[in-house]
DNA sequence: ATAATGCATTATGAATGCAATTTGAGTTCA
DNA sequence: TGAACTCAAATTGCATTCATAATGCATTAT
């Protein structure tokens, strides 16, 4: 969409149709400090000091500050009026309260998803399924959570609405960071994957409340499973 | 809210728990920039000149780019590399996008809200719901939205998830500026107050999962009337 | 007359500089 | 000993400056 570029200059071999996209500095940092904070890079609660990381990524202050307050708008970081920036500390509450939002959107993203997936996406989360249920048969934790993401990840993205895929990324974002799934027991893992069968089913019977009450169900679940492995570590 | 400012440190008095809030101006730009884009004042499409701005607000280019930056995340501008802002046009794809989000939100809201709310302030809603019916009496609109609104926020309030609140507000700005609700129908009028009717013994019962439903369905109508000004006033 | 080209102007992206605030070590005094 | 104070160094907030890309207009060619 909005690539209005269409055919023509295929010319010169370089079938290039993509308009040479130059990212600006502050957008690339942006997403590049995103990504150091979501996968734990940039420990929560430790203070981001401006020049520090201008040297880390050899720019200067001016973009690393623009990227520092969207990080802020989303949450990930907290800003000190002048006292600098620092990683969000996430706690149990605030995934008290982060998990029924995201529950409510994944609730919503099934209703929606039901109605207008197709057969071959179908296909293909079913296929992710397997692949995650053979992990989980090995005892492949790590493959197992990736496949597991990726279904979830496939069911907002067939719901087609990406406000919707935009906020529930914006609240995983927050809550990846607390990795307590490696806590997760046995009894807790069948569980899981019990739960995931119930989502295929409902998925391919095009049961949008059933497919919805399940995925929200699925992550009150999860939520347990993260309450009390907070609880029991502490 | 997030007006941290309000009264106090009235000098004099120690009595301030309050951290003597000196804003950056970057902060104080985002706010006064996202009013005037929410409130119409900047309309969509517009460019947003950074240098005209600065001269209308004081300041220099630098917090206004961060302030920039960050209405961008939220989805209330546009950026376009080495083009400047432009005010974000909304769709009625977008509206019809995002009103399914609000009403998932606004669905758990309601059922937090019965969950957690107290007797007072179910009394200060069916207060500014009886306001509310008043005003509709008389047939004025403009008052009439305000207390419509305060009453959704205040169920938002009751609900007690800042990150719910905080999302929905988000949604809620980029919808606003479309104000097609003048162009509500007598008949959807009346049925809107029966709605809010409903509403409030749900809430009186605090029966979660009933208000749950009748916020949304109250949403999902809320849009039909936006669908139906926008398809004829075009 | 219309369209294309080149140049001057303007706006944006990023870096640097400067003033204000915070931080922390060292010192003084109770 | 330790609490409070002083002052230098570091950090942040913002303005300014420099570099680069986009825009508008006059000129030229067709």
């Amino acid at each position: 969409m909005s690539d209005s570029f269409t055919s023509l200059e295929q010319s010169g071999g370089a079938g290039a149709t993509t308009p040479i996209q130059r990212r600006s500095l502050h957008d690339e940092l942006t997403d590049r400090l995103r990504h150091l904070i979501v996968e734990g890079d940039l420990v929560p609660g430790a203070k981001v000091p401006e020049k520090q990381l201008c040297e880390r990524f050899g720019v200067s202050r001016t973009p690393l500050r623009e990227a520092l307050k969207v990080l802020a708008s989303e949450g990930l970081v907290q800003l000190r009026p002048n006292r600098g920036a620092v990683v969000s500390q996430i706690t149990l509450a605030d995934l008290e309260e982060t998990f029924p939002v995201m529950g409510a959107l994944e609730a919503l993203s099934g209703e929606l998803a039901c109605a207008r997936i197709s057969d071959r996406e179908t296909a293909a989360i079913r296929e992710a399924h397997e692949a995650m249920v053979a992990h989980y048969e090995r005892g492949e934790l790590a493959s197992y959570f990736r496949r597991n993401q990726e279904i979830h990840e496939r069911i907002l993205q067939a719901a087609g609405n990406p406000t919707l895929t935009s906020l529930h990324r914006g609240l995983t974002g927050r809550v990846r960071r607390a990795r307590y799934m490696a806590n997760m027991s046995a009894d807790r893992w069948a569980r899981a994957v019990a739960e995931h069968e119930e989502i295929m089913a409902a998925l391919e019977a095009r049961d949008g409340p059933r497919l919805s009450r399940i995925l929200k169900d699925h992550l009150a679940n999860k939520f347990e499973t993260v309450r009390a492995a907070l609880l029991g570590s502490d």
